[in-house]
DNA sequence: AACTTTTCACTACAGATGTAGTGAAATTAC
DNA sequence: GTAATTTCACTACATCTGTAGTGAAAAGTT
């Protein structure tokens, strides 16, 4: 099963579960407050939204109290924003978008090593 | 000015402008009816949504009627674009995004020994 | 048990998006 | 100049998104 479309909103809830799940609704509404200003309906309906798209499964903890925790890994999720990504802008040509953002972005010396090895391993595959 | 924000349909609709400019509706109605299967109004509204946004200008062709225009360069949609992407799906960090890419797509390595030069001038720059 | 706080199901509502349809006005073709 | 075709302004309408509010039920507190 492919990842759900997730908005970018969501994404925001997303984060927090993968960075630690499972969670209650409160404990994400409270470190999301804090982020992005929310109010606590409001992570609760982005919560709802993304166990309807099946991003995310509920439990119980030991009080009674739900839980949520991510349903599709962060790879995958991401690996399907930045295939859309792609296609959108770049036609799903890979290149146009590393030349893109090869060109576009600061790198530091180390990180450009880095990207320079991995671009050769790409190469053996 | 920024680019405007640019949906997903609205974006096939700007490259056929990019890609050749002034159109009437007509001609960019039947250049995206073949690759999308849109209605005739279909394009129409995107047209008109996107002049509204900004994103293209009207004129008037020899024969009195409205063409078409960008009036923002692909590149700067572009740009704007990828950095919105960047900023959601990797918090704005580059490298993770180039990382995630270089390991994701497959290249031939003509493209690789180009990628890798475009590295080496961005450590210089 | 009564009061307070939490949890949560529902509802709300405006703006963006995808995807057209209607019908009048203007142009083109005979 | 009448018919056919094109252009275009409006309107439509369902879904998705962002961003909550209301009010009841459950749980915790004293």
């Amino acid at each position: 099963m492919n990842p759900p479309d997730i908005s970018q909103s969501e994404w925001s809830v997303m984060e927090a579960l993968w960075e630690r799940s499972p969670q209650t609704a409160s404990e994400t509404t409270k470190s999301l407050r804090q982020t992005m200003g929310w109010a606590e309906n409001t992570v609760r309906t982005l919560l709802t939204r993304l166990v309807e798209k099946g991003a995310i499964i509920t439990a119980e903890n030991a009080s009674g109290t739900r839980t949520f925790s991510p349903a599709v890994k962060r790879e995958d999720c991401v690996l399907a924003e930045g295939q859309s990504f792609m296609q959108r802008i770049f036609r799903g040509a890979a290149k146009p978008l590393l030349v893109h953002f090869a060109s576009n972005v600061k790198l530091t010396p180390d990180e450009v090593r880095e990207l320079k090895k991995l671009l050769d391993q790409n190469t053996c595959k």
